[in-house]
DNA sequence: CCAATCCGTACCGGAAAAGTCCGGTTTCCC
DNA sequence: GGGAAACCGGACTTTTCCGGTACGGATTGG
């Protein structure tokens, strides 16, 4: 179905709260204020600051800062982060030597245009765009 | 990991082999061609028979047949064929009353564009374009 | 010194995919 | 006309991977 992780969807959302909030948010804090389930907001957080988007502040004051403005992040970092490099197939990353039928695949390597061009649709489109489209009526979705 | 199934990468070796052969194949002898099991074959030939991108002729000699040259034949189609319909998330297709932070979710439905995005892209490559750089030295790939 | 918080790792359960199998129908060859 | 070959449609079993959880350690501020 071409999916990403139900994580990185978490991701966005923890991101836009984490702008939206500004400043440093503990991670019981950012759980408590999506609705998301306390550890999975952890293990996000842990995850983007690996990455290097948001920056872990540990002690007894402590949390999470944004790193970047969400206008600026384009989503393909955050799938990089969360899932992993962007590849189509397990035929491109690692390991070649696994796929047994290797000496009749024609298609060996050639899935490569694709992520490319998956990688450039999706390095064009910021966090920003996805996660608030105007920040103010947000209020105006959840009422349905 | 942003993947598709094995299933899709199947179906484009499977229909690269169709091409290079030309007229009817059988599912055996696909099989034996390309090196894949034969229940999975006949498996991916009939997704594609139902998506109208091959066509099964029953009886004794019978077997699968090309309806599109692969350079006509846009990698999205393949996708959607084997994957279902096009959506990263969830969240976006049927089922929606599924998401138990329903309610206090700032991205319900924002991937829309990012789906966009991806379908675009991918219906901008054709099978022809992953299955053989140079049609014509096929034989010097499959040699070996 | 103590509490709060992040950090890293390991574990477990459930869901979706991958692959297999069987009965049925259709068509061609003998 | 009979039998073999092949597609068709579904269900089933196995396996793999993701999502979620738990625990111990490290670090900082009061």
């Amino acid at each position: 179905m071409l999916r990403v992780s139900k994580l990185t969807d978490y991701a966005v959302v923890v991101l836009s709260r984490l702008e939206a909030e500004g400043g440093v948010q503990t991670a019981p804090g950012l759980a408590a204020a999506t609705g998301l389930g306390e550890p999975t907001v952890a293990k996000v957080l842990k995850m983007l600051s690996q990455a290097g988007l948001v920056e872990g502040q540990r002690g007894a004051r402590g949390g999470y800062r944004l790193l970047r403005p969400l206008a600026e992040l384009p989503l393909s970092e955050v799938i990089v982060a969360i899932d992993g490099p962007i590849a189509l197939t397990a035929c491109v990353d690692g390991g070649m030597g696994l796929c047994e039928a290797e000496h009749v695949c024609p298609v060996r390597g050639r899935w490569d245009p694709v992520n490319a061009a998956i990688r450039d649709a999706l390095s064009g489109i910021t966090v920003a765009r996805i996660a608030t489209p105007k920040p103010a009526l947000l209020p105006a979705l959840v009422a349905e």
